[in-house]
DNA sequence: AGATTTTTGAGGTACGCACCTCAAAAATTA
DNA sequence: TAATTTTTGAGGTGCGTACCTCAAAAATCT
């Protein structure tokens, strides 16, 4: 009844310990009916290698690396902190992660990190960052190295990388404009996007998912080409203002990525605080604010904890070569308004 | 640099292994101030147990039971293949999970069950039931065994139950009638809501909250009296029918509970598909496929495969006497949508 | 001081597995 | 058949911890 050891294996199997160690860990010097002799008591007895034990054994440690930009944005700052945590928690699973930190706009010194990176010590790396033809040479030459590469939050579709945990941006976007549709209610008017750069692919997949919802099913509403901050808050002001003083029917804010807090400010500076739905990307302390407040009718975000969780599991499967549970690690789009607001 | 071990303690502390060993397990025949000595040499080298070789070493199987009612609602049966899952995947962590099924009407026979565990093998219940008198002692009995028990989807207040997993019915109401609230938009309007039966707390706090929301911000729309259908298709098409003949200003249904089903088939009938905002609660394969289609329009929910992990490590972190991590174990209240819709 | 009790140390075994060595057995080749 | 190669078995060690025994040392009491 109890569960199988590498022992009951050999008896079932009538060979020896060391053979069936030999099969287990793909070591050379078996004969191919033996392999398949023990592979069959294996699936016989339903043996499943105790991780726990053969890590001990093996002296496992998962030493992995995570690469965010410094772009000094609450949501970066709130991933780092989730990774961070992940990792203590994750210590019981022989977990090291260290987190590499980037200037935002540019590639090359964060591929010139990755190519630093020591192979022998480095067992599966996770990347926060735009992608740009350097760093697609850098991916590829990790994977060449034979070290696993995630992206994390953001994807990097046209890489070699091993997987993605995060979510669907043009999803998202279309989240966000059903919900703009029907917030701001039947008849027509105009809607504001905003936007740090549109260079960006997830502001472009998102802002393409919020139109073609709007088109479909909102068609009275007419989306308004996006305004770029640049991630200046004098910029945002400037366009934002100014944007205002044209627009007359407009019923509704889109904020595509950070820039809530200048907005919140610039809108309070006219006197149109609450005057527009307003919905916006990524659950920051802001955010969750003015959530709160009333300032902003919903946020669409990922679980940060739950993607820097997923994000350590994937690379600790990818590191032993082993099967991921994809229902497990697909992170959802939440949609949070202030009633389902989680605590602290 | 590498994770001290009960060796490096002996070292620093200047005592035995076996002194080590009888602190870090609490084991009697160690002076006072040897104690103080081995703990101060474990927070200054920042050890941390390495439960996976304490578990191997002890032969630790962490046995634990769930009870779920027969009900043969897709909740309740998804619940159950989530917790399934969950135990499979936790078999790593040496977790052994039996799910016990009582009759959904009868507490006396689940009450009856319960005191039949043996304690010795029963490190952890898992719970999902109605509170009721006997339901209180059976749970009372068990803790007093030193058997934790923990709450599950719906909680036992008013016991002594270890710990609640699952959302807060309240403010999950109040999720709905805020959807509810904007998603029918300004103007007068009635809201028919339906539930299995009133007597359930769920179903009275989701009321609640939904009402208290409705009440604040949508004071112009009314909430009809609940409707209750008591588990039958037939009883809810008849009541249903009954009252859209009479409600000339309907705009939306809020159901409380199960009925989804039956529900869009008597809407299918009376030619009235597609007139109402339909909001309930819970993804199940049929409000999945509503939600694709159109016919629903939100669905508040707990992701399950969360719950059945997080209970699961709650039991074990009650069985070790652990802390658990809050933070993890919060469910959050998902509001899907069609566009937000997890694959599968 | 001696007798008694309490505390400590040294050592062992086990958990399930990885990884190593060396010799014996079996299969293959010449 | 003999020589060679391949495959297998037996055995050991160690990972970090739990738990056990027995004797020695230290502290406490009379």
């Amino acid at each position: 009844m109890a569960r199988p050891t590498v022992n009951d294996i050999a008896r079932e199997a009538g060979v020896s310990l060391a053979t069936v160690d030999r099969v287990l860990n793909a070591r050379p010097g078996v004969r191919e009916s033996t392999v398949t002799a023990v592979q069959e008591a294996i699936t016989r007895l339903g043996y499943v290698r105790d991780i726990a034990a053969a890590n001990l054994a093996r002296q496992r440690q998962y030493r992995l690396v995570a690469a965010l930009p410094d772009s000094g944005s609450q949501y970066v700052e709130t991933l780092a902190c989730a990774l961070h945590d992940a990792a203590q928690t994750a210590a019981v699973a022989r977990t090291e992660l260290q987190i590499l930190r980037y200037p935002a706009e540019d590639p090359h010194s964060l591929a010139a990190l990755l190519h630093a990176l020591p192979p022998a010590e480095t067992e599966g790396v996770a990347l926060m960052a735009p992608e740009t033809p350097v760093l697609r040479d850098a991916v590829k030459a990790l994977r060449e190295k034979g070290i696993p590469v995630i992206a994390i939050g953001s994807d990097l579709p046209n890489t070699d990388r091993d997987h993605f945990v995060g979510i669907d941006s043009r999803a998202a976007g279309r989240t966000a404009g059903v919900l703009m549709g029907r917030f701001v209610g039947r008849g027509p008017g105009q809607i504001l996007a905003l936007a740090e750069s549109m260079q960006l692919r997830d502001a472009i997949e998102r802002r393409h998912g919020f139109d073609a919802v709007i088109q479909a099913e909102f068609p009275w509403l007419e989306v308004l080409p996006t305004l770029e901050t640049h991630g200046s808050d004098a910029t945002l002001r400037a366009v934002v203002t100014e944007r205002l003083r044209h627009a007359t029917g407009l019923r509704g804010i889109y904020v595509l990525g950070s820039g809530h807090r200048a907005l919140a400010a610039t809108l309070a500076d006219l006197g149109l605080t609450g005057r527009f739905t307003i919905i916006g990307h990524e659950l920051t302390p802001h955010t969750r604010r003015a959530l709160q407040g009333g300032q902003i009718d919903a946020v669409i975000t990922q679980n940060l904890g739950h993607l820097a969780r997923s994000a350590l599991r994937v690379l600790r499967a990818k590191a032993d070569r082993a099967p991921i549970d994809a229902a497990q690690e697909q992170l959802r789009i939440e949609i949070l308004i202030r009633e389902n607001l989680p605590d602290q």
